[in-house]
DNA sequence: ATATGTGCAAACTGTTTGCAGCCGC
DNA sequence: GCGGCTGCAAACAGTTTGCACATAT
């Protein structure tokens, strides 16, 4: 994603009107778009503290609730009960690795929504797999 | 499960003889057989009190822990931040319903492992998916 | 003017850790 | 007797809550 595909992005995804254009939200969201790494609230907050002294981590706490409700951002639990922010919300697996605790997206392509599931209501589908990424696989 | 078959299982499951049998696994393991709920850590906890009244939480983490590493329980997480416990290993889905915070179990036929993941070498594989389950698709 | 957002400090909760005593091999 | 298991109390960490101040419409 380019610096303009990024502003666009944020100029679009903020316009539904249904929350309010905030600095904070923004330098959130923006971070998330810019970092695809899927980092953890404590890095998010430490990595905007720089620019912004002031910034505390309940604004963090609250925007990243108020994105996840909003759409713009997705929360990914991995194993090692650890929350880490997605700003893609497309659908798409996550690949958590137990050596070096990277989350990779993977593509859904091939693993349907189960028909077993048909007497439910369903609001999210969420596929995660745990093991080695390809190089620690190799050092190991 | 008949109470023959509970037995049977847990005698067969602890025999790999990788993990010693004390009266506390076996209660936890058994209470997760007979009750299919996916019930939390508390949950069991206070089940298990009444028939040991000095049975410690910390005695339900470790034995949680240990069977979870031997392969006999398996760790479920909510979107709500809630560890669940699963006393059947098998390959299945979780379909968790917001409204009555129940677990329900569900095949995965149809949704295989997507090949974008040929690089990594997979340890787990979890499908879970949120929403309404049918009796609460109902009400609301 | 009113509702909403931000930031600090304190509270909370589920889990982990340290340690002493116990039990089984 | 030794290594692993149990259980208590204390510590811990990530998150939430209460509240005062700031900001936008």
């Amino acid at each position: 994603m380019t610096e303009s595909d990024i502003v666009q992005t944020i100029i679009r995804r903020f316009s539904s009107g249904d929350i309010r254009l905030t600095p904070q939200r923004i330098s959130v969201y923006r971070y998330l778009l810019e970092n695809r790494t899927h980092p953890t609230v404590d890095r998010v907050f430490n990595a905007l503290k720089i620019e912004n002294p002031s910034l505390s981590k309940t604004t963090i706490y609250n925007t990243v609730d108020t994105l996840t409700k909003a759409g713009l951002v997705r929360v990914v639990r991995t194993n090692e009960d650890e929350v880490r922010l997605d700003g893609y919300t497309d659908n798409h697996g996550h690949f958590y690795c137990t050596n070096c605790e990277e989350v990779y997206d993977f593509s859904l392509e091939g693993c349907a929504v189960p028909d077993s599931l048909h007497g439910f209501q369903m609001e999210e589908f969420d596929v995660r797999a745990t093991g080695l990424c390809g190089s620690c696989k190799q050092k190991n």
